[in-house]
DNA sequence: TGTACATCAGTGAACGCGCGTTCACTGATGTAC
DNA sequence: TGTACATCAGTGAACGCGCGTTCACTGATGTAC
């Protein structure tokens, strides 16, 4: 039986292109970050014309929109996993500290381990202005993993760990630092210029500086 | 006497279209960010052929750079700015701590009132791996304001306001932070979802983290 | 169980766009004598 | 002080590229009778 590969398709449709055409989309942003989602390449990878993806997706924007969505949930998944490899064992103050901490490791795994999706999740076209597009534009902060996190604050705050006046605006001085070393650390000069010896002792430290920051007592 | 933008030019030379083409770039990117930096406008807008840039620079990507230069020289005068109007009065240590604080203000000034130049000082093209390049990129971890940024962390350690095993690495932690707010806020959900006075409200409490986070003594 | 036919899911050629860059060129400038 | 000429700093047409999108089309599928 031939792969789709070599005999490019078994019958005249495709039978699944929608999904064909997604897992292609990703796999490009996966390797080449948002400006490598490009509707030709997109179909010419799954072995079908440009003009096929319109029966699926409206035009490229919107195919681009849920490429996006998806590198955000894969995000909310290494959070989501990291701090579930927290033991519920112990101080539950030590733990609520651990399970924040580990929330912000995720991220970074995940920034560090899928640069393309990571900066394919934050990417954001600016020159449109329409209201109906803003209103669509779901990301980060009204996500899961927003979520998560501002539960991670509460679980701190309640086990007695963090000052309560400390606690407005948490999440985005948190989510500020985590991805400020994101994207240092993968687009920017920190990535270029640092050993991966520095990298982990940097990125160890900055954790350290905004767990110290969020916890604080006086 | 005719302007220069009724009658495009007094002479068949231009006398001075390096600079002029200099200027109309940072333009568009202060405008338009770094993908608004496009040699054919630029030269439009001057009012010449785009072939006549290739006189001043070798190709597009010479120019961007220069472009690029530009921009952080204006970061760094915005943080020097911000620093030099802290008065130099009172206790040494309050002194150190508020001009490490007014560092951090400067940057996101910058990043706030010139989002376009912004983006662009850390605009990096991925995909082009000539190591001569690399070493050419000379970026914010190069720059004078990142010099600044550690002399300030320095003064704060010398006045006994940061336990000195927190000092290694604190660059990285502090400008993480600052970086991730500024990129969140100018490009990312958080300028788009979020009202100035709530801005303005995490934007200080951001800043409070991080200046607990390097400063607490324990 | 067969068959007519509407609908669905593809095709391939083409359009218009704007880009960076190259080419052969020409008008302006300045310098040697 | 004039003038020949090399050099400098522009021009405009063109090339090739890849993109998103539209168009008229056709082969495959499934449903009503």
């Amino acid at each position: 039986m031939g792969s789709p590969k070599t005999a490019p398709r078994a019958s005249y449709h495709h039978g699944d292109l929608r999904n064909a055409l997604m897992d292609s989309a990703v796999e490009l942003a996966r390797a080449g970050g948002p400006e490598a989602v490009v509707l030709r390449e997109v179909a010419r990878r799954v072995g079908v014309s440009a003009t096929a993806a319109y029966r699926h997706f409206s035009a490229a924007d919107e195919l681009f929109g849920e490429v996006k969505q998806a590198a955000l949930a894969r995000l909310a998944e290494s959070i989501e996993r990291a701090v579930g490899a927290v033991p519920d064992e112990g101080d539950p103050g030590d733990v609520a500290v651990a399970r924040l901490r580990a929330s912000a490791e995720g991220y970074l795994d995940f920034a560090f381990s899928e640069p393309g999706l990571f900066q394919t999740a934050f990417h954001h076209d600016d020159h449109k202005v329409d209201p109906a597009d803003a209103a669509d534009d779901m990301s980060f902060s009204d996500s899961a993993a927003f979520q998560t996190f501002s539960r991670l604050l509460d679980e701190v705050l309640a086990a007695g760990r963090m000052a309560p006046h400390c606690r407005a605006g948490a999440e985005v001085a948190g989510w500020s630092m985590v991805h400020g070393f994101a994207v240092l650390g993968t687009e920017g000069p920190l990535g270029r210029h640092l050993s991966p010896q520095m990298m982990a002792f940097v990125r160890q430290r900055t954790i350290d500086v905004v767990m110290r920051g969020l916890t604080a007592q006086d």
